[in-house]
DNA sequence: CTGTTAGCGCATTCAG
DNA sequence: CTGAATGCGCTAACAG
């Protein structure tokens, strides 16, 4: 029924051994048999059996890449551009058999369990590599189950890869890393605040990230840094407002802040997607921005230039990242130095912030 | 180093024969037994062998899906919701072994050898089943060998699942489908015109997606069906400027469409991103939105109601086609009549779009 | 450069 | 309900 390497050797009149060879490309054959062969590949339409292929290397072409949610550009990005490095030569005939990687993204939406549940699969699929997006969940369990797990990946031969996502916070779990590449969250976050007070506001407000989050953590760190420089540390608890990443958060979050401070100036919120929807509430509010209130939002996805007014906020290289993060889970790439690189964040001003009223 | 089946067995004093049949669960086991075997494999912390697995059984627990633009949230939802329906139980203790199947997705970025290429390898890989999501290439020799390949996919076990997509327009290509969800894009997009139409516009500019793509060409005829109804019908050609799904597209177009009639009072875009696009166009050229020229967009993704003003829209229920296409998928769903189920489209009025200045 | 020989780890017959 | 035996299709040493 289905066709195999043995019908292809048998057509080619060589052994199996040596369809094999010319298949996956790393071991010389002549030239003229190989050309046999891949005629006879061609002829008999033959496409390599996966598992088959796995089991007997114990290694498969699949690298995976774990995304907290796929409907957020800032994952999409970065997974697409993962993908590019990795989802074959592009080249004509590509896909017939060869070594190509199987790039595929798992979408954990969030949920601790699922994260854990794909780094199972991807374990028991014996995968080349796992790329990590975004930031993690912060409870102590959690991530030594996840270190856990990433280490008996690499210890299966899998290349682990983190993007966005800061090194592990486990004894020992560094190990099991290749490489790390996490985003200048705080260092962004201080200079979008610092421009906020250079302004002229006082009264800001912070929508923040789901609580137990890393990119939480440290955006609301570098918020926090800038206001207790400037003397305002005071009023950052009671201006904090927690939520997801979504823009139902950031509505319902700035309604808070504003019951909270209505003389507030200015409103900060983890996300783009956050900061939409603490533009709507405003507006609703009978807020103008800039005028009464200044927005300002994180990730510069490319909706945030095009949101009236346009969006400032702080601009992380989602794309460069996630190529990057792709190469070096193909071991296409140096590792940097002790396996970890930090990613500079750059602040983006544009029409949604202003100087407050007086 | 690895721990198989034969030590769980041991450990458990059973054959490997009797922890297979636990862990796949389709067949009668003592309880006893199973409780035995359970527990033998959480002391080894064993991790089932996916390609020895897939190998054995001639199938895995793959389901690809295919997605044009993974950066898109248009597949990112759909994506996301069939994940959803297929990424295993969220049942405590999943992921151990059992018969989770793991959703993959896998970026095409709308190039049709990378398609090509997909499918092949979730061929190799003896894949469960493949989602293809939204629009198609019309080109006659990739639909054919698109339709080859779903056939031996089909072939080879896999369910087919067409989401977004217009069934097979291959002679024979219907039977490899297991069932097709297409979107009323050309009864949506006609409703939108209408729409406008209504409103009292004549001169309305039609920015298109890229040539050759069955969801262009749907939108397109939904839009010159009602411009043909009103007896306008002979300026859409000229009012018609092609371009990738994009902002910048939307962009360019829209100062092309000014430049071919600068009193145009109304801009359709071909999907959102787009119209986002033609709306920082018209602004620049000191076009107020409606005011001076109204525009609408397609799909009603999540920022378009946070535009300014919001946009005017044809709603696609994404979340809900792509959760239906991974129930398909799962064979946990009945397939619609003659396999094909038309996804109705909303036409959703807001602020963007107003009667033309008379 | 090429052929031969062994398994890889598991799901299945088939007996019991 | 359980155990023993067989082979899935391929790669990886070894020889030649």
């Amino acid at each position: 029924m289905t066709v195999t390497l043995a019908d292809v050797a048998a057509r080619a009149q060589v052994s199996p051994a040596t369809v094999s060879r010319v298949l996956n490309g790393n071991y010389p054959v002549a030239a003229a048999t190989r050309e046999r062969v891949l005629r006879a590949v061609d002829d008999l339409d033959y496409v390599l059996n996966g598992p088959a292929s796995a089991l007997a290397a114990a290694t498969s072409d699949l690298v995976g890449i774990l995304v907290n949610d796929i409907a957020d550009p800032f994952f999409g990005i970065m997974a697409g551009a993962a993908q590019s490095q990795i989802g074959g030569p592009e080249g004509a005939g590509a896909g017939r058999a060869g070594g190509e990687k199987l790039a595929i993204v798992c979408n954990t939406g969030g949920s601790p369990e699922r994260e854990l549940t794909y780094l199972t699969l991807l374990q028991r699929q014996r995968a080349a590599a796992v790329i990590l997006t975004g930031g993690a969940l912060e409870d102590p369990d959690h991530s030594t189950a996840v270190a856990a797990k990433l280490a008996k990946l690499a210890d299966g031969g899998a290349r682990v890869v983190l993007c966005g996502r800061p090194p592990l916070a486990v004894p020992g779990g560094g190990g099991s890393v290749a490489a790390a590449l996490a985003f200048d969250n705080r260092g962004g976050a201080r200079r979008l605040t610092e421009h906020l007070l250079a302004l002229g506001h006082r009264r800001i407000g912070y929508v923040a990230g789901p609580v137990e989050r890393t990119t939480t953590r440290h955006r609301l760190e570098g918020h926090r840094d800038a206001m207790d420089a400037a003397g305002l540390g005071g009023t950052v608890d009671r201006l904090t407002v927690h939520g997801p990443y979504d823009r139902q958060s950031g509505y319902d979050a700035t309604l808070e802040l504003l019951r909270r401070d209505p003389e507030l100036t200015a409103v900060v919120a983890a996300n783009d997607t956050v900061a939409l929807g603490a533009c709507a509430a405003l507006r609703e509010r009978g807020r103008s921005i800039p005028d009464d209130v200044s927005v300002a939002g994180f990730d510069d996805l490319p909706f945030s230039a095009d949101a009236m007014p346009a969006l400032t906020t702080v601009r992380l290289p989602l794309y460069e990242a996630g190529a990057r993060a792709g190469r070096l889970a193909m071991g296409r790439e140096a590792v940097p130095p002790g396996g970890i690189a930090s990613v500079p964040a750059e602040l983006m001003v544009r029409g949604s912030t202003g100087a407050p009223r007086v």
